[in-house]
DNA sequence: GGCCAAACTTGACCCAGATCAAGGAATCGT
DNA sequence: ACGATTCCTTGATCTGGGTCAAGTTTGGCC
């Protein structure tokens, strides 16, 4: 792991900080972290951590997307992760990253040394207990996501990850020009996100096109022109 | 949820103790526990918990199986957790369900209601940490099983089952008369988790079978005659 | 601005596993 | 002990999505 070391900003004009690990620190505990962070950078493709690899230290996503994957023996991978900003990397008490986490974007983390992060959580409940909550939060999302994996259709699954993005993104910005939205992912990353090839990813959301309930701008830009029809091809139970 | 309250055991003869969320606990900290617990049993297909109930209690699996379930608006469903013995039931900062939680076999549950549970977290690290660490493990049990469910054939769906059931109760009993296991599931649930259909399990179970891998006694009682050849054909990479 | 590589789309075909269908074997209640 | 119900196995057929194979678009780079 070698990336060039940014300048920090301070924590206080920082965007993430309403949702991030740090959320619930103030005052003398936010200046503790302001002290042990760094910022650093990787850009589109590049390996944040390989699978095995010793963690030496935790993250917070700055700006940009990342992936968590795994790797069967002859190369078949699954996705089983997606930090947006504002997401975290690592665990307390694990030596070893248990998954390859890569720069899907270029990508602006916000890093704290393992072990002296560690330390401050022990004596900083602010700061565990919502650690905790992250985890019990990705530990819904992973299960969530075995339903989908498990069973659910081509097309329902591209229904319900567009209509994550629609979710997510109305939490991280108050911009929120209807229902503009851009793909995060290649169309080889979806597939491995969905557990899908990149050929039906391409086919499902053709065909998405052709029914008039998105539209693309680009590649990667597009826009919901009917989120309903959306949600009723998700498959999921009615929660709006 | 209305079941059967049995008179409790002593903590310290429980067998789940070594592993359950109360094992850092000693001494004092025992005794709270023990006054703040409750057996409860469920018989075989019984429903523990509603997906979306009030969940007023937490619990730790004493003996017996449980599942925990997600359904689409169809009713396909997805098994998104095992319980076995010593697994933990429930969340701090959770007020309702997310999953059915049902009995797969007769099931026996050390009970705690939830909010003095959660007053005790606050004020017993030990619980806490190792609550922590439940989580954290359930997290990367989920994250395997993405990668099972996305990217895995039947083939290897059905040797990773087997090789996790070997695994498991290697870890459970020091008992393990060579390679004897027990199915915990029927073939509908064990596709249930698998993402798989009911006859396609009962095709690979065969199939193995007929290869000379395993052996079965009766439909859920069979012996494991090549463990390595199990595990080969899991898919996964070769630690072990 | 034009070439090249990478990313994507679309078509044709195929196959693993789903679905549909029929028995067989274990277990339960009487 | 006996139907009867539930669970499981096995066979026949079908199909959603994978695989293979061209093209097409886009964006980066001299």
């Amino acid at each position: 792991m070698n990336a060039p070391v940014l300048s920090n900003i301070k924590c206080g004009e920082c965007p993430i900080r309403h949702r991030a690990v740090c959320s619930r620190c103030e005052g003398a505990e936010l200046d503790i972290l302001e002290k042990i962070k760094v910022y650093r950078s990787f850009k589109a493709g590049g390996q944040i951590l390989w699978r095995g690899e010793a963690m030496d230290f935790v993250a917070s996503v700055v700006s940009g997307v990342a992936t968590l994957g795994k790797t069967l023996e002859d190369g078949r991978t699954q996705m089983v992760g997606l930090l947006l900003p504002s997401d975290f990397i690592g665990r307390p008490g694990r030596e070893r990253v248990e998954f390859d986490v890569i720069a899907a974007s270029d990508v602006t983390l916000c890093c704290f040394d393992r072990k002296p992060f560690e330390n401050l959580l022990l004596v900083t409940p602010h700061l565990s207990e919502r650690l905790v909550e992250i985890a019990l939060d990705e530990l819904d999302a992973a299960r969530d996501w075995m339903l989908l994996l498990g069973r659910k259709t081509a097309r329902e699954k591209i229904a319900t990850f567009i209509d994550m993005l629609i979710r997510r993104s109305s939490l991280e910005e108050e911009t929120a020009q209807n229902d503009a939205l851009t793909l995060p992912l290649s169309r080889e990353e979806i597939a491995n996100y969905l557990g899908l090839t990149l050929e039906t990813v391409s086919r499902q959301l053709s065909a998405l096109k052709s029914q008039g309930i998105i539209q693309f701008k680009d590649r990667r830009n597009f826009e919901v022109l009917n989120p309903q029809a959306l949600y009723d091809l998700s498959g999921d139970d009615s929660p709006n």
